[in-house]
DNA sequence: CTATAATCCTATCGGTTTACTAGGTTTTAA
DNA sequence: TTAAAACCTAGTAAACCGATAGGATTATAG
C-alpha cells in the first residue's frame, strides 16, 4: 500500500507540474485544491525540496517550484525518495536492499523468485512514466 | 511491502507442493524447515485451510494438505487473501475497492492514472504464476 | 482407555508506523 | 513594519504487525 505521504508528494508535484509559468506555488494552495492537510504536506514538500525534487523561496509570495523539467523526473526516483523500496520484499530491492533473516539460500526461496519478477514489472511501469506524463489531464 | 504472514503463507503452501505424495505435512515440519515460528506459522495455515487452499487433518499424523493441485493455484489468489488488495491504493483495487475522500474526481488523478498501470503490471506476473511455478527449485 | 500428537481458538502485547496536529522560528516582500 | 510564506521540532492517537500464551479439541497408537 501506498502511504497517503507519497500520494500526496505526487499529487503536489503534478500539480506544480501543471503551471505553465515556473512561479514558486504555495503549499495553502495545493492543499486547498488537493484536499491535502496542510501542515502535513508542508512537512512533505520539505522532504521534496531537501532531496532535491523541488526548490523553495521562504516569505510573501514564496512557495515551491521544480527544479527539473517534469519530462526528466521518473516516478521510480520520487516513489524511492517517500516510499523507500518499490519492491515487496527487502531482499529484492535494487536500492534498499536487505537479506531476510529466514532465509538460508535466495536462490532457492519461492517467494524471492516471484517478487523479482514483480519488481521488474512495476520498475518498468514506474520507470517509463515521468511527471510529465502523470501530470498530463485525461 | 510484504507482510511476513503472506511470506510465511507462500513458502509454506510451495514447501507442501513440493512434496510428492499428498500425506498431511504438519505446521511443526514447515515452521522447523521454513524458520518460522510455529505459532504464528498454525495461525496462518489455519486462514489458508478456511479460505480453501488447504485441508487439515487433525490428531497424530494429522497436517495440512493442498485441496487443488498446484497448477490450479494462482499467487494472486493466495496474495489476496492473506496480504489483502494487490493494488497499490484501494482506489485501483479490483476486489478491495474504495474511494479515496481526498479525490473528487478519479479519472483526472494522477496517481490513479499511476497506480492502474502498476497494478496491472504485478496482475500479470502474479496472474501467470502458480504454485507450481513457485514450488519448482531453480 | 490412555497418552500423545496434532490442529484449532481466543486473547493479549510490545513495538513500529502512520497521519496528522501544535506551536512556534525564520525569512522575505510590500 | 506587517503579513505571508517556508522551516523546524515535538508530540500523539490510532492502527497494524509479528508474534506469544494458554489452552480446547480431536484423532491416532498402543
Amino acid at each position: 500500500m501506498l502511504s497517503k505521504k507519497t500520494k500526496y508528494g505526487i499529487k503536489a508535484l503534478a500539480y506544480i507540474a501543471r503551471k505553465k509559468d515556473r512561479k514558486p506555488v504555495q503549499a495553502s494552495e495545493i492543499s486547498e485544491n488537493e484536499n491535502i492537510s496542510q501542515k502535513f504536506l508542508e512537512s512533505i514538500m520539505l522532504e521534496l525540496r531537501k532531496s532535491g525534487f523541488l526548490g523553495s523561496k521562504k516569505g510573501k509570495g514564496g512557495g515551491y517550484y521544480l527544479i527539473k523539467e517534469p519530462g526528466e523526473i521518473r516516478m521510480t526516483a520520487v516513489i524511492r525518495v517517500l516510499e523507500g523500496p518499490i519492491a515487496m520484499v527487502p531482499c529484492v530491492s535494487l536500492n534498499y536492499y536487505e537479506k531476510c533473516d529466514d532465509c538460508p539460500d535466495e536462490n532457492t526461496c519461492s517467494v524471492h523468485k516471484l517478487m523479482i519478477q514483480v519488481r521488474d514489472a512495476s520498475l518498468q511501469v514506474l520507470g517509463e512514466n515521468t511527471l510529465e506524463d502523470i501530470a498530463s489531464l485525461q
